[in-house]
DNA sequence: AACATTACCAAGCGAGCGCTTGGTATAATT
DNA sequence: AATTATACCAAGCGCTCGCTTGGTAATGTT
């Protein structure tokens, strides 16, 4: 669940610190100054550490996402079918997206607009890998008959707008449980037995 | 499909080169000069006709969601079965989402943060009772057994992250056309037969 | 002990932002 | 014909933004 970075504590305090920002108020409404605030530094120190603010946003996608697909592998790796693969990932998905101590995911459906191109590419190609990790493991699904056959490069897509919706109304405070949820969309793709 | 408004020809324009800026750039990117460039004025005269840039958001907004209410109510009048009110209005909003000419609802979708609270306020409101009204089209499709039994307020949400999020990846030059997406979209939630 | 590096602060610069102001040509009204 | 309303333009104001600069304690290195 943690990853490989750490050992500069400040600057690892700021990224997370602008992942929550980002999430509340939007990578353009939230300034330098409000960074600086929220890990109590100088707004001028941030650039010690960043040569600008669209690579912090850089560095929290690229973490957010780079998390997310070391957690998914990883769960994967402990599952017996591509049932239990396909809950898993979804529940892992729906986890890492709505945690509140990791929210640089959400900044990622929605901020890709405000990075520069040659590190949108960059993210973009890291959402590509996952994408296909994903689609993988649909279709293997499907060849086993436990989803509906079709087309997986559709399937996946429908699968994440589900999913990714989600943090547009998921209350955590609400009566309905991540698991439950995850349970509840991959209900809707499995093929009715 | 065209709505109630007009009358004031600049304004219009103005909303729909706004709707049009919004969706490629994002708001907070784009800035009064550009949407005056836009329209051929100068950036100064946006404020005869509107009285903040965020009124100019409200009102794409507005008529975004105001439109789609309009075409969705319109179109399921023609409906003969619950099956049939499923598909056309599934059809309908992915329309509405992804036509060039109509392009206020990306920014609701993502926007809706940079609105000035009570403006929000009202957009959530038209927003909520959009849903209310495909809640109870899924509401009825699932008691005749067209779809699978359950929670239609969920149903509804899982439903619409697939169609939004098809706003992210959807090229109209492929070789998938808006109305299959909205066959397949559709076959996810109904019952096998 | 002398030097170098790290991780910041205090101050502020220049650009671009949303928006205002004063004026004006055209069209509508009386 | 005189007046008023409409729909703009030209100029620019004040402010906030991302970012820079010069400096300095604290820590590590030789």
């Amino acid at each position: 669940m943690i990853s490989a970075e750490a050992q500069r504590p400040s600057r690892d305090a700021l990224v997370e610190a602008a992942a929550r920002l980002f999430r509340e108020k939007g990578y353009e409404r939230t300034t330098v100054r409000d960074l600086a605030d929220a890990v109590g530094m100088q707004s001028g120190s941030l650039f010690y550490h960043f040569s600008s603010k669209g690579e912090i946003l850089y560095e929290v996608m690229r973490r957010g996402i780079d998390d997310l697909t070391v957690a998914v592998r990883l769960e994967l790796k402990a599952c017996a079918s591509p049932r239990e693969e396909l809950i898993t990932m979804t529940r892992t998905h729906l986890r890492t997206l709505l945690s509140n101590t990791q929210a640089s995911l959400a900044s990622l459906l929605y901020e890709w607009r405000s990075l520069p191109d040659e590190q949108r590419d960059q993210v973009v190609t890291l959402r590509d890998q996952y994408e296909s990790l994903c689609r993988e493991v649909i279709a293997q699904a499907m060849e086993t008959g436990v989803v509906k056959k079709g087309d997986p490069k559709l399937m996946v897509r429908l699968w994440l707008g589900a999913l990714n919706w989600s943090s547009q109304w998921y209350n955590v405070d609400g009566s309905l449980s991540i698991d439950d949820l995850a349970e509840e969309i991959v209900d809707l793709i499995l093929v009715r037995t």
